[in-house]
DNA sequence: GGTACTGCTTTCCTAAAAGATACCGCTATA
DNA sequence: TATAGCGGTATCTTTTAGGAAAGCAGTACC
């Protein structure tokens, strides 16, 4: 019962390779930034709210400090999310999402949709 | 002016971190699958209809052939591509997706859309 | 005084991903 | 006969990602 959703993209037929070509870039550009083991699900967790480090250490099973800690660093390279550290002793930190970062939100939202289909399709025994 | 996305995900202050790590799964399985620098870039090509090995290999700039055979192989194994020989001389083999890869669709959408919009920002200097 | 929590960093190491290069059988084309 | 295209495979090397374990300064808890 599921009507096929209305792609806005080119039809095969039309596309050339050259043109095949420069579509893919832009998802290359995006792969390049949200690649690795980790962003992703690190972005998830932000968009739930900013998070501290340890935090979001519990939340995601088998991150380690040093892997966070390097995901986090890329994060706030490439302006997707934000470090802020307050002054209590000892200092606390918080991490978020920028006004940027937060345009993905759309995204891991499908992602999360796939994934959430594509589990009970394993669990259901593929 | 943009009107910030209603987000049907669950409020920050009302989740444990058990159930952020259970939003967080999922999104491990879809990863799992999609993961490496190529397999979504394949998909996207895909994702306009069949296509040939040498002319995925054409329109997807770096990518060798190694690496092209072995991820075709691993969509195939997921369920999410399929693979078509014709018995040409020489063979002519066709790929494309399977209807579950295609399920893929508003995921690789949103992907290029963001990577669209992020590729700009990048362009304009950061 | 001992243990634990926070927010990391450092070092060491392995496993996996990816790239370079060459090659194969087959055919069509020049 | 040589060259190019197809659909890959095989081998080798480099690069990167990622994990394990320890440590550290500071506080707070018992």
């Amino acid at each position: 019962m599921e009507a096929e959703e209305h792609d806005k993209r080119k039809c095969p037929t039309h596309i050339s390779t050259g043109e095949c070509t420069k579509m893919i870039l832009p998802v290359k550009d995006a792969l390049d930034i949200l690649s690795g083991k980790w962003k992703l699900q690190i972005i998830l967790s932000l968009s739930f709210g900013k998070k501290r480090f340890k935090q979001i250490q519990r939340e995601i099973p088998g991150l380690t400090p040093k892997m966070l800690s390097k995901e986090l660093k890329e994060l706030e390279i490439n302006g997707l999310a934000s470090r802020h550290v307050y002054d209590t002793l000892p200092v606390s930190v918080e991490y978020e999402l920028t006004t940027y970062g937060k345009t993905l939100n759309p995204l891991i939202g499908e992602l999360h949709k796939w994934g959430t289909k594509h589990r009970k399709r394993i669990i259901a025994g593929k």
